[in-house]
DNA sequence: TTGACATGTTATATTTTTATAACATAATGT
DNA sequence: ACATTATGTTATAAAAATATAACATGTCAA
């Protein structure tokens, strides 16, 4: 199903806040391509694009067109995917894993 | 406490394969710096040693010099933080945003 | 102290990302 | 058809990330 390199595709996609704030925005309801770019003012509109591209090919954004419209809509299942298989698991052992740091440091 | 921008290191130092490959190789134990350069025989020392900058910029890797090696150890609360504040939610949600989705994408 | 080992730094080349401008297409209302 | 709106593409400049070589420091053991 998805490759090792499809997470990385994943982690890169989510590495810039800007595109962060891209899946902000989509969050609570699909946006036209338009009014995303509204929201980022202090963006150029090509940049916004370029950034949607990334999440596009990375399956965090599927769109569909819908007469001059495009609307945008955020697809998390890859966000779970790296959650499941990666941080989740350093999440949840955060604790202990510290408990361990900390009497590795100490004297 | 911990700024946005933290969370953007954060993001960021787990962007890449090899990085997140190197947090891996410290989870079962803490490893000198020799030991994780050797690890990586295809990549070049000062490669890993700059990769491990970036994460330990990031709070991700803690260190401690003992004679004259140099013990790293994983810090998995970072991970834990950027789970907690931003994937989490979103891993949660997922199914029932992937149920909106096809909803909406539905004719 | 001398040599070997473990680690670290600096400078620089290479590659990738990111930003922007200029141009192009496609749908809608009049 | 024509003007307008919404979106998309291509080319290129600018910035950041990555890789590597050359050099430097600090520790230990004989």
């Amino acid at each position: 199903m998805s490759s090792a390199d499809d997470s990385d595709k994943i982690f890169k996609a989510l590495a810039d806040h800007r595109r962060r704030a891209i899946l902000d925005a989509l969050k609570d309801e699909p946006k036209t391509t338009g009014a995303l770019c509204d929201m980022f003012p202090q963006i150029d509109r090509t940049t916004v694009l370029q950034h949607m591209r990334v999440l596009e090919a990375a399956g965090l954004i599927v769109a569909r067109r819908e007469g001059r419209e495009r609307w945008n809509h955020l697809n998390a299942l890859p966000i779970k995917e790296i959650h499941d298989r990666w941080i989740g698991d350093y999440a949840r052992n955060a604790v202990s894993l510290m408990a361990r740091l900390k009497a590795d440091l100490e004297p």
